[in-house]
DNA sequence: TCAATAGTGTCTGTTAGACACTATCCC
DNA sequence: GGGATAGTGTCTAACAGACACTATTGA
């Protein structure tokens, strides 16, 4: 059956971390096309109740997983004849952040198979081009942390330095020298440091800080 | 009537630079809707023709102005149910770069009422949502620009430094520092100098150089 | 010779990287 | 005190900005 007109969805590489690695979302797909292979939550455009495809993305995410995600940003538009065999396709990538701290949310409204895969090696054998999705939206959070963008929406609300910087560097995937970070993050209005607010542990407590009001990214 | 399938197209800010200023290439809209507004040039996917949307660009480019750009690329999607009056719409947006020396080009092969209007002014009361896209599409072209890319594709195949310069700063807004400028383009693989080749006018001649093999942007 | 633009050299303040050092907790 | 991690200080090399300087042409 030829469509006359194009499938429109959004798919979305959500990541977070676990267990000290970024990881991302993949589902399993339960239908054709594809049956059984994983891939990125996704889901086809609703115009009835989507007013842009921003808000497609939110719609699909939370449906899939139950949780409604503090930042949401689009990566590129992949298209093509020949990337999804029901025909002509149209997907808008879009990535997410989930706090550390809301992994199990998810694990407990899931309604398909779901698995957290090490971001940086998916497996083979993707759905579609899924894999290819994934490479583009890792290489834009990247390069946003690359250009000095703060990571906090994969931290609890409360964090500490080496915290931030931990995930930075898993992002980044090379490490990054504690003085240098620091000083840079010296005049930095995007975090504020919570008065009087320690992690305690074994060592000698960290002070705790937080996102300044408006932060987005 | 309302639509069961958004619309699909994609629009093209087509830059070039003319009379030292930084312009971007607008059409005049003969039908419906906003007929007699300015916009980018655009059009709807034809998936019988298009393998994927960088397809359709260039299609919908070549159609319109007759030249076969040197370089294009996406810079984002922009949709929703009320950014065009037919109904929910999806639009690719790209950028393209025409080499100055090829505007004459589309002046001869145009079809339609065309203007070379300037980037940054490029005048109030746009069909649709299309200032906000050229804004887009400005700011993914002066980021680049920021981080040292080269935009040789508004060039002619051989250029001066001294051209390669003013082109970066009509990008940028800003004026840049001769001795920085060249001091950066010192070990730059993506220019090659032209041995023996230079521009004369009434001073000292200057040295041409040329994009090197392989070179995108 | 001068006007004009090409192209270079140099000083200085800022910043990134490396790495050693001090501080403060729990045990 | 010892172990562990938090947090700071300092040296150096690299780099950007500012700006003066030299070079080479045509007129």
């Amino acid at each position: 059956m030829k469509k006359l007109f194009p499938l429109v969805t959004t798919d979305i590489a959500l990541f977070t971390i676990i267990d000290d690695s970024l990881r991302v979302l993949l589902v399993k797909r339960a239908n054709t096309p594809e049956p059984g292979k994983w891939a990125l939550p996704g889901g086809v455009l609703d115009p009835a109740s989507d007013s842009d495809l921003d808000d497609t993305a939110q719609r699909v995410l939370s449906g899939k997983t139950g949780v409604d995600v503090p930042f949401l940003d689009q990566v590129a538009t992949f298209s093509g004849a020949t990337r999804d065999p029901r025909g002509w396709s149209v997907s808008v990538l879009y990535y997410a952040l989930l706090p550390r701290d809301q992994v199990p949310a998810i694990a407990g409204k899931k309604t398909e198979a779901i698995e957290w895969r090490d971001a940086f090696a998916p497996g083979s054998r993707l759905a579609f081009d899924h894999a290819d999705l994934i490479r583009a939206a890792l290489a834009t959070l990247r390069d946003k942390v690359e250009r000095a963008a703060l990571p906090l929406h994969l931290l609890p609300d409360r964090f500490t330095l080496t915290e931030l910087q931990q995930t930075c560097e898993l992002i980044l995937g090379r490490a990054l020298d504690k003085s240098v970070f620091r000083r840079r993050l010296k005049d930095e209005p995007r975090i504020v440091q919570l008065e009087g607010e320690f992690l305690y542990g074994s060592q000698r407590p960290a002070q705790l800080y937080g996102a300044a009001e408006g932060f987005r990214f």
